[in-house]
DNA sequence: CATATTTCCTTCCATTCTACTCGGGAATGC
DNA sequence: GCATTCCCGAGTAGAATGGAAGGAAATATG
């Protein structure tokens, strides 16, 4: 039940791309060196990212990436499905058993609605606030 | 952001002990051959369930499985959380940045409350009913 | 007591996935 | 021309997945 680093350091990069859009395009190196990964490694996940169509390259000197579109119109989901392939829980939902197959529907439905809802302007504006869980990492 | 086999084979388990609960031990041989599983991986999924106090066994000839207190009373998060681990959608969330953070924690509690609010009662007794997006499987 | 059944426990194995690294080619700005 | 940057394919160590196998210990039944 994890969200493999494809999909961390793909929200990643499109956070970073959405908090600098509109200002040209942006070296994957810069992305790379302010989030402490590896360039190499970020480069096989813009990779799916151009393909579908979310972001846009620029070749050559002066060249990187930018978003496609305004960072309100890109949901965290879409972000997602191009990196770690469908929302869903298990393989093969529909061979599951029907109360099973419930379950694994509602998760998706919740997780679904999570990513949805969550752009990638939220993201990039995000301002922590007061919340009473905020020390709750583990349950 | 999946579900391995350990938490679905698991499930079918603890499914299959609460639809015969308080009909004495059931032995695991029937529950794999019932559900077309290995007899042999099950065990192994079974045990982490017993060390938790889920189920109970009895040795021998007639023995078996049962679980150790009503259905209406383990929840599928119950099951899914020995045998997968915490609910969380990434590891170390901590050292996630603010915003994924967040982020991971909503989905996180999203998961958590639809395991937390379905127990084994529900999934044993479980009608299908109409639903508009039975065919919906891929979103 | 003998035997069949069933849990219990450890070890092993093939395959796939993860999280990268590496090398080189092709654009592009200066 | 040269540095920069995207683009693309291959390779790789380690972990996880999904089992199989073997044998020991407990128990019901005859």
């Amino acid at each position: 039940m994890k969200i493999s680093t494809k999909g961390r350091y793909g929200l990643t990069i499109m956070i970073e791309l959405a908090k600098q859009y509109g200002q040209g395009p942006i070296p994957l190196r810069q992305i790379a060196a302010d989030n402490n990964l590896s360039e190499a490694y970020l480069e096989q996940l813009v990779s799916p990212l151009r393909n579908s169509g979310l972001v846009k390259s620029v070749r050559g000197a002066y060249g990187g990436y930018m978003l496609s579109k305004p960072p309100h119109l890109i949901s965290s989901a879409d972000v997602i499905r191009v990196l770690e392939g469908p929302i869903q829980p298990v393989e093969g939902i529909e061979n599951e058993a029907p109360p099973q197959r419930q379950l694994w529907m509602d998760i998706r439905d919740a997780v679904k609605n999570v990513l949805d809802t969550t752009s990638l302007e939220d993201l990039a504006a995000y301002k922590e606030q007061d919340s009473d869980d905020g020390y709750m990492f583990y349950i």
